[in-house]
DNA sequence: CATGAATGAGCTTTCATTCAT
DNA sequence: AATGAATGAAAGCTCATTCAT
């Protein structure tokens, strides 16, 4: 691998061409091109066109969790972690647009048709915002009737949607911040113990008071 | 004169060819040989194969968005409607799960890449879920700091991904019904306003006593 | 064959789609949808596609050549037939375009590659011009030493590439009769004895005085 | 760096498909296959089928009317460069057989149906056949009131016909230098003016002497 | 006789992948 | 390692022809 850096241009190109055209409209001769390498070239550092998008998703999938998982290490209440990590989740749209477009819809097929692979680092995510849903329940902040599997599923898809919502509408009505606190604000509001709004009271609009 | 069962029974095989092997990697003469017609049959209904995707939109979705519609009719109160259209979202599950498939992956693609076709019936069913959401505002049940737009998003992606979850887990840990009740549980609960919290009280795990 | 008149109808309708689109380029069924009858039914009327240009031919250029035998009967000069026959190929430009542009274009095709079928008519035609060399001849008025098999040919090309000129330039910058005068002049001229030189004097501009 | 021959080798290979069976007939498989090349690689030097066509007619008909062209430099009487002319168009029958096929009925097809498409090399040769007229007329020997717009078309026409004939009959009755002469002959002989009949006396059997 | 829905062979074209240079 | 011309399988779609009604 003496060219670390050729791989990373042409997952950079592939990021860029599977975000305007989608992975199956994508043609790897364009991914090339964006790549400023010969079609020849991809194939001494990706096995195919799918191997593109699973590095991809490793790598940069991978980083970006990575990077969640340390930012939330900032912060100790099980609560705000949650409402980090909204607002984490949701700022992709703005830091990372195109690498957002490409996962935001190529998980999905992959999750299905690309059978035999499991999307790791996709799964690792599911798993950090599950431990923050364990946790909550450990300290008592959160219902231990609530299943954490099902929870992670539920926050996970209503950012996801919410993302994609941005990702689509070229003017959006709702700023990333509003979006972030409303959607932590129902979600905690909706887990929390009675124990845990006593801690965090109402009026402050649940754990996020500055964010009124 | 056309044989109206024939358009029904090509789009029939579409969803179960298209659920097997997403829209892309299906091949219009397996749909053909699904529906027992001739390769050359399907292009008198249809007028390409993006087309046998978008009438499926337009009739399958949109006859699942008309059914729950009506289902809700028999529901007074808003927040037990939110409750009901919960359920009936995630039982599609099983009572469509083919249909269920294809319309999770693909109604992405579509609102991604066939850029001038817009997914009216699942805008139907956005703006569904949001007629809830204002009618609990207007009853003073829903706080009315949260915005509509954010939240339909949020409660239908936590359906989406939850249905993704069963459609993919070959074992599933949680049963639909529990699923249902907490997911709408935790929104309603986050979402009520402190009048509503008195109206239901908490005992009784928020609007859905029976099913603690 | 009870209905002569829907093999006629499908014919008309034949000249006019074919004279569009070309035949390779016609659809039988836009054949069918002229000619107001069912796709089914012109195969009851003809073979096969091949068959109605062919029927065509037969019919509709056999007519046309009768038509021009019958007019020439009436002159007996072979020099003044020969212009006539001239004046009467180019005016099937304006009294019968379309066939005109079948045919000009399709004989040729035909002659190829339909290599089974010999165009009967064509072949008439061609070997009625040539009677009106080989009378020429015979009465002294046209060299004995051209051969009236490259003559007819010749002629035959030199009035059916003017008319191709008509069917496709929009402006015509010269007139029907000009051309016809012109052409039937300077192939008299070239052909004749000097015998008939003498006979028709140049100053009248060699045998039609008349049309200038 | 594209091989230029591949280019060749195609379009040689697309001028013996073409002639055995007619543009429509052929299939780009079949020229790939008569090319030694794969049916992809022809995508690679040509737009589409169409193309072929089209630079066959650009590279081959061009070369033919360039080479003529410059035979006709040789010959300073325009009568005799008419002859020549004659003789290089009947030849090109012996000597270029395949792409004399093509040509003469393709060309044709094209002038009609692929409507945008201006087959610039054929206009070429309809001028340098008018200017061979007009020089005639400036030089007095061929007849002023002959338009040759019209004049050009007859003569080409009638060498066309003539060549189309011999590509069709497999055994000819006239040689080719027979047909040149006479074809010229009746010609010269019809158009020139009585000026001209003196220098070029009609003995000599018009200005092919040796011919007769 | 007439219909027109249905057929399916067969076409052009695309594009992931290979491999000689 | 890098190239990019060449490959050829494979797919969507068309349309002449058939045949049950």
């Amino acid at each position: 691998m003496k060219d670390e850096g050729k791989h990373a241009k042409i997952i950079a190109a592939a990021v860029k061409v599977f975000a305007e055209k989608g992975f199956h409209n994508a043609r790897v001769s364009e991914i090339a091109r964006e790549a400023k390498v010969a079609d020849g070239t991809i194939y001494l550092y990706f096995k195919n066109k799918d191997d593109i998008l699973i590095s991809m998703f490793e790598q940069e999938l991978g980083k970006i969790v990575e990077d969640i998982r340390q930012d939330l290490e900032q912060e100790k209440d099980p609560l705000k972690k949650i409402e980090r990590l909204v607002m984490n989740h949701l700022s992709m749209v703005t830091k990372q647009r195109q690498l957002t477009e490409v996962l935001g819809i190529e998980v999905r097929q992959s999750a299905k048709f690309m059978k035999k692979y499991v999307n790791k680092p996709f799964m690792e995510y599911l798993d950090l915002i599950r431990s923050l849903i364990t946790e909550g329940q450990e300290q008592g902040l959160i219902r231990q009737e609530l299943a954490p599997g099902i929870m992670k599923r539920a926050l996970f898809g209503a950012l996801d949607e919410m993302v994609r919502y941005w990702l689509l509408s070229t003017q959006s009505k709702h700023s990333i911040s509003e979006a972030a606190k409303q959607i932590s604000d129902v979600f905690i509001l909706g887990m929390m113990t009675e124990k845990a709004q006593k801690l965090y009271p109402r009026q402050q609009s649940a754990v996020s008071s500055a964010a009124s």
